[in-house]
DNA sequence: TTTTGTTATTTAATCGATTAAACATACCTT
DNA sequence: AAGGTATGTTTAATCGATTAAATAACAAAA
């Protein structure tokens, strides 16, 4: 790659020194600098096709203007989408983002977040991978500023923007019993991620409102590892039952694809044979053959906030806010069978 | 952020020269000092949790192992898919990625690539936007490495690794043709993207096999930034015309996840009433009521090679390597209805 | 004893930009 | 003429690491 033009270039081509091509270029001392000299060198630079270093810039100022961005896996849908829309926010700011996949590993993301750290982003924006609290609280000791985003541990006093999880998950069940339906079962992930409890939590919660006993009764986890195998395993065991269900809530956009694939597959219809909500959007959904209900999380107020709060505990520090998002419930025809009278 | 521990701290606190430290901790000049020596700065940059500075590292080696990734949109799953493959080829090799979205816009593109230039990264992978050839011929005069997938110029003579896509299109064509379907539509984007145009030109050609004339009659674009809604109007003119079509190519998964999704409303039976094929994999596909047939790409062959040749070329210098892949066509349910013997 | 070699470490320049402080010149004031 | 002020520009240190070249101390060879 051919050497760039620096400063050094056209303060030498022009016989100033780069202190003043400094000073021109990032229009300081203005009402000092003679403005032919100013203008010379405005030119030089333009006609050169001057591009500041920034890495020069950031070794001096201790300042990247970058954010490290770790999700669980960059290709699935959501962290794509909250990807999306952090760095556009980023860049309003002129911040640029560099991204990881932890993969739910708390190895990979303790990697990832020395790689970034090495590489001085100014602040990180993270969704957790499981087990990591300890490295985070390194990471909060060491002053380094950060976000979480969508999963959290509730006893770790942090920024971070999440949904009410239980609340999401306690609508969405409850709007299945409005409807009617009363054998409703749950499939989730076998985790302990919290933000996945909190959904259980509101499931079973809104359960309890007619049924006393035995809420686990249609409650069933899957494997994050093998959840194509076990996702079809778990709603044989729900439709088999003596009392097969007549409604499944699916708690995340994974599962809810995976399970609806299966579903498709063995030619349930929806919602005649059952009803359906999901946990997340998807552009999926629409090809499905019955518009589906799901949990729409506010992926835009998420990032924007996310951002906004990392910058502004990079410049003051963290205030450890905990902003907490609602979703919507977005009903369509999955869940709105007339239940029949029997 | 509390400043982190640097050479001169470890080099301080032991009184020796921050040169000594530096040797030691890359392991240069092993035969030369003091095992002792080496031992104890070893020890304290543990200790210390020393984490080098990446930033000042890249400023004296001009060298930042930092790879810019440009794709379309980082939240369309074939860029994000991409992308994660890219990630963990690059991790391999110990480079970071730090991506943008175009968004088809050129513009952008080229803001894109000169915020990344001036982060110093060392070589691009870019899947093109339209009419930016100009700027990747700016960026090859000035010796900048890249690699072009997904979209090229067929003119340009670029690092690149592309699909062959006339063949894949008219792989995916011909098959319809062989299963009896005779009145074939394509729905494309109106696109002057040259990968686009292959496409068309690969249907086209395999159209030509049993029709002479007026190849164009069951051909039909849609305009990027309505894709939703002309994707409906040219749908309903495909099927309303005096002679339906009994088949439908989709020019890409944007495409087919919105035509499909049409489709579903408007509860046409494929393969029955209408046979399909799309144009690359996604997840959603599972979730419509017949399997979909697919032009299945390798993404990860072109995420690896991409990765591969652009390292090469940051190495060695570019030598313009061509490497055109091959597409699976992945044949299901959808386009293998028992033609009606009429 | 001088030279040569070996081992262990330091010095100092460098990467490209930033910026406080110093310097130089011209012009006013009293 | 001495001092003050405004204008315009340069000097030099700095950020954290790298590395060629220099240095120092000592042992072995001539």
């Amino acid at each position: 790659m051919k050497r760039k033009v620096s400063m050094k270039d056209i303060a030498q081509k022009l016989g100033v020194s780069t202190a003043l091509v400094s000073y021109v270029l990032n229009n300081q001392l203005e009402d000092r600098i003679n403005k032919e000299t100013a203008e010379k060198i405005r030119q030089l630079a333009e006609a050169l096709n001057y591009q500041p270093n920034h890495i020069a810039k950031s070794l001096k100022n201790n300042k990247t203007n970058t954010i490290g961005l770790i999700v669980a896996d960059i290709s699935n849908p959501f962290s794509a989408n909250i990807a999306r829309i952090i760095e556009d926010e980023a860049k309003k700011s002129k911040y640029t983002v560099i991204f990881g996949s932890a993969d739910e590993s708390y190895k990979k993301s303790q990697d990832l977040i020395n790689v970034l750290l090495s590489r001085q982003v100014d602040g990180f924006i993270i969704a957790p991978a499981e087990n990591s609290e300890k490295q985070l609280l390194l990471l909060k000791k060491q002053g380094v500023p950060f976000v979480l985003i969508d999963r959290y541990f509730p006893e770790l006093d942090v920024d971070r923007v999440i949904l009410n999880n239980y609340k999401a998950a306690y609508d969405a069940v409850t709007h299945l019993i409005s409807n009617g339906y009363r054998r409703i079962g749950m499939i989730n992930f076998n985790t302990g991620l919290f933000h996945l409890q909190e959904r259980v939590r509101g499931y079973k919660e809104a359960l309890a409102q007619f049924k006393a006993e035995d809420l686990d009764e249609n409650f069933r986890t899957v494997d994050e590892k093998a959840i194509k195998t076990e996702v079809k395993l778990r709603i044989d065991e729900l439709l088999n039952k003596s009392e097969a269900i007549d409604a499944l809530f699916f708690g995340s956009n994974n599962l809810a694809i995976e399970g609806l694939a299966y579903l498709q597959s063995l030619k349930i219809k929806v919602p005649d044979e059952l009803a359906i909500v999901c946990f997340d959007e998807d552009n999926a959904y629409n090809l499905f053959h019955c518009p589906l209900s799901y949990v729409k999380q506010p992926l835009y107020e998420i990032g924007r906030t996310s951002v906004e709060m990392l910058l502004k505990a990079i410049a003051e520090g963290s205030k450890n806010t905990n902003v907490v998002l609602d979703a919507a419930l977005m009903i369509h025809e999955s869940s709105m069978a007339v239940p029949e009278i029997s």
